[in-house]
DNA sequence: GGCACGGTTCGGTGAGCGCCGAACCGTGCC
DNA sequence: GGCACGGTTCGGCGCTCACCGAACCGTGCC
């Protein structure tokens, strides 16, 4: 299989959406990811044929479901890397040409979403929280600590099944802030603290884009879990 | 920019040969780039044009002659990891369908290039030696030793300028050999390895695919250099 | 100035492919 | 058996895009 085969997989952007919500490691049906992507069910079908030929996704049958999942870890590193460096880098459009435009990259500055994870100021003060209490670890890469562990049981927040063992997404991995030039939380942590964070509503998007504001809950949860002070959402951007 | 925009600039085997080329560290003109593509200068062009519009790629223009190289190392590992992903995972195809298919998969088993450096058991067989003789160590990943640059000048093997330097790409990357079930050399050594190994004839491509043969020379220059016995070409595969 | 040449732009062509709906198949439930 | 439903296959449609040749622009050499 050549380069480009394996990247045409995953240059359409339905099947892009298909690996990135396989990235959280679990197993999902043909038509969740249908519904989920909006393509019809044969297009879906499709499309899962493809990448599980290419050797992205595997498949489980059981009964008349199609469960597909990542094929392993490789994919998984292979597709975040991908997304990293697609919203790393930046488009042609250093200077920000309008208001609207310069708010949005504010807000975003301040928190968003990169990819499934964390990321913007809130992102790298997240990851240097961890880090400062010992929750992970930078000794050949990230990893998590067991107190790490005991911490995420604390506050009630789980990680996927395969998480870490074979043919499951790496816990921690570090992804670049092209804003803050400094590396946050990615992996199956970053992306389940970003779940957590908008599950509980401690953050909440703005608009259809990726940028994030923090709520009252989410200040003073930041705070109480963390130690972390973010800045107000608003009248600073 | 999105992950399937993203791949959509490899997607294109015209593309993905141009990055391919660049990978070597070194700028090339738009009209080497699509000589060796085989494609016409005005294709070439629109493809360099979007390649640098996608962060991909970057350009420094000289004169009449427009030089394009890779963007940075990030692009470099990208395009690395994408193409060890396409040359490790297997096609659909684990047994081998008949006598032409089985004997080619022995020769590439034995010797064989990974995109553009050494994988199969020679591969394996001179990162071991390399490492053996300390000339490559690891820690926190593979990185060539002072001894290892001094035994490159002693051989006569120089690495691309940008190597290494910001901008270039990284010196020793290791790559998961799927034959082997080990990591073998990448990065701009494992790929002035190969170039130089088939500059001097220590090995010779075995029709149009990836198996290469390892020639009288080659043995004798791997046994003095390295201290490293390859099994015969003929007679075992 | 004039020519050669590297590179770019533009229009047109053709192929590939992503999409859908319709028909079909198999499983599982009633 | 009969029905509901998840999934697949197939045919057809329309768009995208990679390609080329021709015309054009700018640089560098004579």
């Amino acid at each position: 299989m050549s380069l480009a085969q394996l990247a045409g997989l995953l240059a359409d952007p339905t099947r892009a959406e298909f690996c990135t919500a396989l990235l959280d490691g679990r197993a999902w049906t043909a038509g969740e990811l249908a519904r989920h992507a909006g393509v019809a069910p044969s297009t879906a079908s499709e499309h899962l044929s493809r990448l599980i030929a290419g050797g992205l996704l595997a498949e489980e049958r059981q009964g008349r479901h199609r469960y597909v999942r990542l094929a392993g870890p490789a994919a998984a590193t292979l597709i975040e890397d991908l997304s990293t460096y697609a919203d790393t880098t930046a488009p042609t459009q250093p200077p920000p040409r309008n208001l609207r435009d310069s708010t949005r990259m504010s807000a975003e500055a301040r928190a968003r979403t990169c990819y499934d994870h964390l990321a913007g100021r809130l992102g790298v003060a997240v990851t240097d929280a961890l880090l400062e209490r010992g929750l992970v670890a930078d000794r050949d890469g990230l990893t998590i600590t067991r107190r790490g562990r005991a911490w995420l049981a604390d506050v009630d927040i789980e990680l996927p099944d395969r998480t870490g063992r074979k043919g499951g997404r790496p816990v921690v991995r570090s992804c670049l802030d092209w804003t803050e030039r400094r590396s946050h939380l990615g992996g199956a942590l970053g992306a389940a603290l970003c779940r957590t964070a908008l599950d509980r509503a401690w953050v909440e998007r703005i608009g259809s884009g990726r940028a994030l504001r923090v709520t009252a809950d989410g200040h003073r949860a930041l705070r109480e879990l963390l130690g972390v002070e973010m800045e107000s959402g608003r009248g600073d951007g």
